[in-house]
DNA sequence: GTACAATCGGAACCGGTGTTCCGGTTCCAG
DNA sequence: CTGGAACCGGAACACCGGTTCCGATTGTAC
């Protein structure tokens, strides 16, 4: 059904031509971004960009789906090249700080409770929880995790520093995760609620 | 030039009423509740409501402020009260969740920046920075909070913890709180960059 | 080369929402 | 009691931005 009659060549193009447009202005300002302004920088008609996504909340979708993948990949990656699991998870999420940090559209998306989700969305979504469930537990294994983490903290740790990313003032957000990383550090005299 | 003249009785009944109303459509819609409602709920017309607030904007900061307004006081009454100071320090800011749970458009403020502020608005808020000032001071002197941590780290944990309030699922803010206490909870193996 | 289907552009449309405006009403001073 | 200033209500307005629609254009199969 996806390649039922690929793409004309002009159409493909300016399918790219869109995404990449949307990206900038998503980017810049968040779910405000509008349509025209999208369409002006691909350079494109309205018309073309709803060819493409019948509306804008499949846009924001399509990308912040995106970044869920790039995101885990990301992840899986350090999970293999790094053997110390502890710069693996730190980095990774560090990573993932600086991404939102030039990415109103994300942060507002993790910080927003969102009405419905894709099914494209969700399974992207639960393709990184895969990815938090690997590093509580290696990180666990490895004695630098306190027991008593789950991977559903993560989620919490990233929409936190989503928040901030935006409002706590440049790169005030690298503190804030810190704390955070220091309060799932394994640690004998600690215990979460719960 | 506040006294200049006391409102009218039915004027100042009113008022009340919008800002009752304002209350609680905002604290369910966030910046979504609209100025209709507002007017609905508290019996009255829309122009009433804009004779006692030159518009929306105005409307949510005077919510915004009434709450930062009394989450200092609520800390300043726990710093003299409680003689824990860690108990004092978690227990304001698990209300302080508490409240947020309960509010959205607190919640939103806090996670999303803002264009502009009222002189009003500005002191409150310094009001509250200078409650956190007591705080890490006490805490450090007592040696419950580790020695870097300083008290504009404590505005970045609550507006984290205002976004999982809103998207980590119900109550899933409390964990969060636990984790960012406990990286905040002074260690001796421990350093924050900067 | 031609024809037709897919695609394009952007003006026009339209619903929603903040804000204004003014005739009618209410309070209070004298 | 009464005059008039302050206040009230809510219909009407204005604007903004997402979405639609269709005549013009472009790509491609034959």
């Amino acid at each position: 059904m996806e390649a039922a009659r690929p793409l004309r060549a002009d159409a493909r193009r300016n399918r790219e031509r869109v995404l990449d447009a949307a990206r900038a202005s998503f980017r810049e300002y968040g779910r405000n971004a509008q349509m025209d302004d999208v369409a002006r920088r691909a350079g494109v008609g309205v018309g073309t960009v709803y060819r493409h996504f019948p509306d804008k909340a499949a846009l924001v979708e399509a990308l912040v789906s995106e970044r869920f993948r790039e995101f885990a990949e990301d992840g899986r990656r350090a999970l293999e090249e790094e053997d110390d699991v502890w710069e693996a998870f730190t980095g990774w999420l560090m990573r993932c700080g600086e991404w939102q940090e030039s990415d109103r559209a994300f942060c507002e998306y993790l910080t927003n409770a969102v009405p419905h989700e894709t099914k494209a969305l969700v399974a992207e979504r639960e393709g990184l929880q895969e990815v938090d469930r690997l590093f509580i537990e290696k990180g666990k294994r490895a004695g630098v995790i306190r027991d008593d983490a789950r991977p559903d903290d993560i989620p919490l740790i990233m929409a936190g520093i989503a928040a901030t990313a935006r409002t706590g003032g440049i790169g005030n957000w690298r503190r804030h995760l810190h704390i955070a990383l220091d309060g799932l550090r394994s640690a004998s005299d600690r215990k979460l609620p719960d």
